[in-house]
DNA sequence: ACGCACAGTCGAAGCGCTTCAACAGTACGC
DNA sequence: GCGTACTGTTGAAGCGCTTCGACTGTGCGT
């Protein structure tokens, strides 16, 4: 292990033949430098190999360039879905210069407290956000600023950002209807995911029900667990549903075999719309019809809404993405 | 948005009526501190809220408490297996007061070189480490200390830990050899990880190959996409096997369905014995005897060997943790 | 020819913490 | 009663950076 000190702001002057200070309105850019002595400044700090000290630069200026991501790794979540809202924070941080630091949701509170206490990050962007999650109040004491996402009860003085899930339920159900099914069902998230009152979950259902209400066809909704026995459970009781809406990204796969295992064709006998990623719903046989979840978009929002309330510019309290369904060859008008 | 100045070790040390040093030590326990003192600074730590702030105190002490885990978002890789090393990572390293930063793999060396560069993380964590992977070398030059999970060609001056896949992948032979069969067959990852020359991949197969060639009998070893339909073409493709070692967590249930859709029962036809985490082997029908993956292990490990690291302790470069079989329902005596 | 604005650069202060050397007590052996 | 050895506490230095105010020159209008 060599004990080489680190390259400093100051090493690089000298070898430039300036200023520390004029290295820094370099690197900032906050004040202007000739193209000159630009170019000789950035020549040292390649042929030194220069890196700023993060957290000297965080001390001296106040912002750390890093944001916290507080991801769930719970029960019932879809791990592939969850991982793509991951990715897509990541990358869109990356993309505007900050890194990322993991928060598992399991510290809770304490552990925003934490964090944000100790200025390791600028902002924070919450996950998977529960209808009453205990960091909520916390995050409005806190100086920093934050994002969910997720939509919780109270969204006062907060950010959030969500697929609306409400108006995704509602197109599933309006297409269904102008396919001309009456008898409608939704297969949703295992029931632990009800219990925890996570939002997404019951806004969809919320919006199934109120749509299927307003077009005047009936609706059932079911919890399902993410197992092939549930699932056949589920479509079991349903004999009478023409149009299934799957919310469910880990149970799509086995309410088609078992709706093949008893005989009824898709979308010949009954018509499946799903609200998933669209990978699963092209993988499908047959190809499903579906509302994607924009997990890239989400996402990078997420980061966009978080650094302009660190550059102090208001943001809307809600930003709800529309939904779209994407026709496939897994729902078909009845006869 | 309160502008309110952070709570300084100053106020704190003003409040309580002692030195900021007194303070720094009472936090740290470098030096004694009365029994008396040391009460009524963490009285006054507590009542005014404070959190040492992270950059100054890593530009004070030159350690950041914070590690950076470079997690590969990659093709054919099995999320929760992944999701596993990751939450052991976290936990293990919050255990042990540290953060976690995140870095994706395609931000590749450069990202590496930045990260450690920065003085913002005081190691590093890489996953999925390839045979032959283009982090390694900057990994070295590195003044920072890094562990891998993963095994590559030039271990040399790095440390490695993971579970020693060869020896998983002979244990599964020896309990398939040891119940009479004589006609084995591997179904591996996905071909893209073998072109990646991702290691525990080929190191299964090494292991499987050599333990067969040992005892005398046949094994053919295959990928295998993540599909049904790849895993029934495998399958098919495999008539005489009576012996399956499934090192593919994907794919353990379309392997099973597969079999019994050609009316191969298991285990009275052919046994089958996994490589993949308990879950995975458990859910299935049959339970599956396995080697299980001991994510938690090879995480909390890794995490411990970096502090060891850290700490300047010397380190072995390669830890490979022993397989363990686990017997259940899906392998039996051939007769 | 004179002052003014402005681009370009610098030096110094200070962010909040750790740590070192030094000092004030107290306790003990003789 | 004096040195010795602690224990407990302090003030000051400094970590590497940003940023503010000040300074120097140059070009321009008059």
């Amino acid at each position: 292990m060599t004990r080489d000190r680190m390259v400093t702001i100051t090493d690089v002057a000298q070898h430039a033949g300036v200023a520390a200070s004029t290295v820094s309105y370099v690197l900032s850019g906050k004040r202007t430098i000739s193209a000159t002595t630009r170019a000789r400044v950035l020549a040292s700090i390649r042929a030194l190999g220069f890196h700023p000290h993060a957290g000297a630069r965080s001390l001296a200026s106040n912002k750390a360039n890093v944001i916290a991501l507080a991801l769930p790794l719970r029960q019932g979540m879809h791990l592939p879905v969850l991982m793509q809202f991951a990715t897509a924070v990541l990358t869109a941080a990356r993309a505007v210069d900050h890194d990322v630091l993991l928060l598992t949701a399991d510290e809770g509170a304490a552990g925003v407290r934490r964090i944000a206490g100790s200025a390791m990050v600028d902002g924070l962007i919450l996950m998977d956000v529960e209808t009453h999650d205990p960091r909520v109040p916390t995050l409005r004491e806190l100086a920093r600023p934050s994002v969910l996402i997720g939509l919780p009860a109270e969204s006062d003085g907060l950010t959030c950002v969500d697929l609306d899930f409400a108006a995704a339920g509602a197109a599933c159900v309006e297409h269904l209807v102008q396919l001309g099914h009456t008898e409608l069902a939704l297969l949703g998230a295992p029931q632990v995911v009800y219990d925890r009152d996570t939002g997404f979950a019951r806004r969809t259902r919320d919006g199934v029900i109120a749509a299927a209400h307003a077009a005047g066809v009936t609706a059932t909704a079911r919890p399902c667990d993410s197992t092939y026995a549930a699932a056949l459970a589920a479509v079991r009781a349903l004999p009478h549903a023409t149009g299934l809406i799957v919310h469910n990204e880990a149970v799509v796969d086995h309410v088609l075999t078992a709706l093949r295992t008893m005989g009824r064709r898709v979308p010949e006998d009954v018509s499946v719309v799903a609200i998933c990623p669209d990978e699963v719903a092209e993988r499908a046989t047959p190809e499903l019809t579906s509302v994607p979840i924009p997990a890239g978009e989400v996402g990078g929002r997420a980061v966009e809404l978080l650094m302009s309330k660190l550059a102090g510019e208001p943001v809307p309290p809600v930003t709800l993405l529309p939904p779209s369904l994407r026709l496939r060859s897994s729902t078909a008008s009845i006869h």
